[in-house]
DNA sequence: TTTATTTATCGTAATATTGCAATAAATAGA
DNA sequence: TCTATTTATTGCAATATTACGATAAATAAA
């Protein structure tokens, strides 16, 4: 119990929720908008943005990189922290599809 | 400790986040596929289109109701779920947002 | 080499999520 | 009323998430 049955759904499935667990915080949804706007996606500048500790922060950027939606190149001591291309392409396709789904259906029933 | 700090992040960023992490688990992205596929959307249905009890459905209903992305209206002793339009297209509108962000960003450093 | 800077990891506590069986609640129909 | 059907809720166990201080690791600069 407690562990989610992974296996019983789709890859779809599995991959569109991944992806939104993801930005299903507020803090990493303010690290992409971070990157969105910054200049700079170095490391230090991501902490100084957010109203959490250095080491929160840091576990907060290893989601996002295990769900492949950043990637950090070194830069000396730093690290530069970047939204990874293709896979942000691929859930706006994804989530685009979805919604398109939503469009052409017209079974509204309530 | 272990409570996410929402107070201190922006309307829009827990907003984002709130969506996205009720579409953040595979029976729900299912839930919602099947709403978006099936003329019916009485629970049951649901039910049976899942791999999970329906006690655990019945609470993953829950959370998408709760979201908004979903409501669900009484017909007899069963319940017709559908998709919310409201919550739904401004779901949709939010992300397309962030999506465009990133089109108009040519600040890619790595 | 030593020190400072930057980021990751560990350990820990509090809370949340996931899943299910059992049961409750609510209504339709006999 | 009684029974069947449908959905929600409760209670519980297992696991995951969130947050932070302390510390480790890695590199730049003195």
């Amino acid at each position: 119990m407690g562990l989610t049955k992974t296996d019983q759904f789709t890859e779809r499935q599995n991959e569109i929720a991944a992806l939104a667990k993801a930005i299903g915080h507020p803090a990493r949804v303010a690290i992409i908008e971070h990157l969105l706007k910054e200049n700079s996606c170095v490391c230090g500048s991501i902490v100084d943005a957010l109203p959490l500790a250095q080491a929160t922060v840091s576990q907060h950027l290893k989601e996002l990189k295990t769900a492949g939606i950043i990637k950090g190149n070194i830069e000396g001591t730093s690290i530069c922290y970047c939204i990874n291309d293709v896979v942000w392409n691929k859930f706006k396709g994804i989530l685009s599809a979805l919604f398109e789904e939503y469009e052409l259906s017209k079974n509204k029933c309530c």
